[in-house]
DNA sequence: ATCGTTTGTACAATCGTTATCATGATCAAG
DNA sequence: CTTGATCATGATAACGATTGTACAAACGAT
């Protein structure tokens, strides 16, 4: 590759020049400027971003952390941050974990040799040590679909308790009265936000929730079957179910119809995420999206603010969720709203 | 964070010693080493990778780019290529290129501007101007996923035509014999591949499969649902249906259920890819894996070994599919067989 | 004691940028 | 006509690592 040196020598001026006129740091004559403009079409030459980097401690790099690539959510997070990326002309560094502190400490590490701008992490465990490197690293760091204890890390999240609003209104109003929950594990701040907003929706508008109408579930495909089996098993008396993600929703709903339920004949279903496969299975999934899209706008943005030392305290951006009726919810059937 | 030199201070060497120590490049006395070692794990020293890359003009770094992240084919590219680069040591970086050749063009050059030892191309479009680029940098590179007319740039793929016999062959065990299939754009060499197989077998073993029990989709779930439309509407004469992805096969399922057929009851259906989705739904989908991860780690060897500057000349890796037998083949239904 | 060889280490150059400082030219003001 | 400011540019020193060269010490052989 060509560098600095061949345009300087080429168009007879210092590299110092060139760097100014590709940095339109310093004034320059006019017509140093089209001689050397010249000169770097004429070899196509790109600044080397190594070479920048180590100079200006900052790569033009963003990394990101997820638990897995098997998720959708996470594959849709890491979309959408590229393209939110790539807009600002910054590159992504992908890293899973499998949820491993020691694979996520190291690759966290490999970022920060690499004098990356900023980290976003979607979701952390907390057993993670991401905490203490943040800390001594020192680099920007933004959480993205979790909140934490610590309010000086900016998080970026969905209005969670809204989302179980959401969820409660739209079965409320096509008579439902009596419902069940599939919830993700009960350590999760986020989980006991959205089922806190499910119940005090469904309560307050004369609907009942009974406690072996709750399943605890942990967000994969399976428990949604495991919960389905549980509610069904227990005798638990409900015409609307809402799942708190889709995977959960759809292993539910295969459960409940294999068993001889209707859907959404006996059973009205609400998942939350709106991953892809909501969509092609049938009965079509009614389910609440995320604004996954935004969020990651969101973080990037902090991120890059963050590396050009904005100081940046308590933010907490919370964007809202959207409700997307499909095929899995109607009226219950006549008669028996009211039992 | 600290550097080379404040390990050089601490421990009364040069940074040379301290550079040889870490590399074992060279011989150091056995007194000097231990102190170093010490005075790195004291100051928890790692060597800046910028600079290493600068100077050794390798960056630890590979790069895959991908025409998108929504389809399940590339995300389990992505998770593999992680995987298997993180385990030797590298980190990878993504590009999307929504196939768009300007925006594959521009993160090429980034990861060129990188320093970035070599690219995985999942998949290109023959549009695209990657072949000029890869000749003009001297990146090495790797196609995954698709052959190209050029020798000179090593390909790793799957058996595309054992797929097609594996597919067939499966059918006809269960007794099938007249045969409809769904394809890829014609204009895909995999895509022929994958229908001469099929085809030979059928025809080989007393099927059938007729011209018009064949229809030309594009990958995509909705063209699995105008497939069997197609299908249905133009009285093809099939009970056993090979789809040539997993979108369309349940695409495709989808719609011949909704227009009153039985899956596997009246109509066995084969997918391919093996995506999540193919054992998330109701009947879950017999279907063919692709080899991802054996395709991925291949593909990072490769580039690996490339970037080391060993020759490869014509290396074409073809990996074996493999049958994943599930809910929706069976046999035809009695004496419907050989009508 | 002298010489060549081996061994361990330091010094300096290098990778390709950017930032700081110095310098010469141009020009307006006194 | 001198002085000081302004402007465009070049030389130089970082950034943090690796590597070729040089040199000093230690050692064996003569």
């Amino acid at each position: 590759m060509s560098s600095m040196k061949d345009v300087a020598r080429l168009s007879g001026v210092s590299t110092s020049t060139v760097s100014r006129v590709i940095n339109g740091s310093f004034p320059v004559d006019e017509d140093t400027r089209i001689k050397v403009e010249k000169a770097i079409r004429q070899i196509n030459f790109k600044p080397n971003l190594m070479a920048r980097g180590l100079r200006m401690k900052s790569a033009n790099l963003i990394g990101i952390v997820v638990p897995e690539l098997q998720h959708e959510t996470f594959t849709s997070f890491i979309k959408f941050t590229e393209e939110s990326a790539e807009a600002q002309g910054y590159n992504l560094v992908i890293g899973s974990t499998n949820t491993d502190p020691d694979t996520e400490e190291r690759f966290i590490e490999n970022l920060v040799r690499r004098n990356i701008d900023g980290i976003i992490f979607s979701r952390v465990s907390d057993k993670s040590r991401v905490l203490n490197l943040i800390d001594r690293t020192q680099i920007p760091a933004v959480i993205i679909d979790r909140s934490l204890e610590r309010e000086d890390i900016p998080a970026v999240v969905m209005d969670n308790h809204g989302a179980g609003v959401m969820a409660a209104e739209h079965l409320l109003s096509l008579g439902h009265r009596r419902f069940a929950c599939i919830t993700g594990p009960a350590d999760i701040a986020i989980d006991r936000e959205r089922l806190s907003g499910f119940r005090e929706t469904v309560l307050g508008q004369g609907g009942r929730l009974d406690d072996k109408c709750v399943f605890e579930g942990n967000f994969k495909f399976e428990s949604g079957g495991r919960g389905a089996d549980y509610l069904v098993d227990s005798g638990a008396d409900f015409t609307a179910l809402w799942a708190q993600n889709d995977y959960m929703a759809i292993g539910a709903m295969n459960q409940l119809i294999a068993r001889g339920l209707r859907v959404p004949g006996d059973v009205s279903i609400v998942g939350l995420d709106n991953i892809e496969h909501s969509w092609m299975i049938k009965p079509a999934l009614t389910t609440i999206a995320q604004p996954f899209q935004k969020m990651c706008e969101n973080a990037v943005d902090l991120i890059i603010r963050m590396s050009h030392k904005e100081k940046l305290e308590k933010v907490r951006i919370v964007l809202a969720p959207e409700l997307v009726i499909r095929e899995t919810t109607a009226a219950p059937r006549a008669g028996l709203a009211h039992t």
